[in-house]
DNA sequence: AAGCTTTCTGTTATAACATCACGTTAATGG
DNA sequence: CCATTAACGTGATGTTATAACAGAAAGCTT
């Protein structure tokens, strides 16, 4: 289940709702139900294999198969692309900000809305 | 209405979800209705009010009446406290880091999990 | 004051997202 | 073979959010 799942996000370049994978997938499997997407979905993003987009209540496939990360989302306004952004600095100095006030980071959501490069390109031309 | 739904949430240290607020106020208001209680968090939050917790699905009453400002917010694991971080320098690193990729960011949803230092010190003296 | 617009609120219904609780099946290993 | 565990199926329910339309109050214009 989790493979299927998986399978049905890698397809999609964008975010995807866990109904939107269930409505996917139900045109192979009838009576599949959420619960078994959600168990899916719930294993997949602790395995880091898909990222969960907390902002949208949506998900992705992550696009860095192999490894183990801490990552940053970039969405785009226009057209809805999301990129994912790997930069430990930028963690660390997160993670430093906020000891300021004694706090201890284990777990960083950081999701940045605005325009990609592609929709930018072409808002210049028109 | 927005008067009223902004003092729970100061009166609340913690975040609370539209149906926490709705619920505490419809121990005066009977009949109160979602749809108002949204309307209320929706204006609140444009006026910088209010901050809503995008992984939470809740919400909390600004820290800092009197500006206007990007925040970060902290949460602890432990106790649930929710602390404003206002740092522009790292909010510009942060969108500097997206414009590598081209991308032109508007709005940041920055959230931190962690253990708060009061829970640490809990934590340590145990 | 009458009539108009604007803004906020009330109300009903429903959409969208997520989990609970319990039962069944299938593989694992003693 | 039987106990255990892990995954999945199933129905119901819980939680978060919005659509669509109606009504009331406040301010403006004439």
């Amino acid at each position: 289940m989790q493979d299927e799942v998986l399978d049905v996000l890698r397809e999609r370049s964008g975010p995807m709702s866990a109904y939107d994978v269930l409505g996917q997938l139900r045109q192979d499997k009838l009576n599949l139900a959420p619960p078994t997407i959600y168990r899916a979905l719930s294993s997949l993003t602790n395995r880091g294999k898909v990222h969960r987009l907390e902002s949208l209540n949506a998900f992705v496939a992550c696009q860095y198969d192999d490894h183990e990360h801490a990552w940053i989302m970039s969405i785009c306004d226009s057209c809805g692309a999301v990129n994912e952004i790997v930069s430990p600095e930028l963690l660390n100095a997160l993670s430093g900000v906020a000891s300021e006030s004694g706090f201890l980071s284990t777990r960083h959501v950081i999701e940045i809305y605005g325009q990609c490069a592609a929709c930018r390109a072409i808002e210049a031309k028109a």
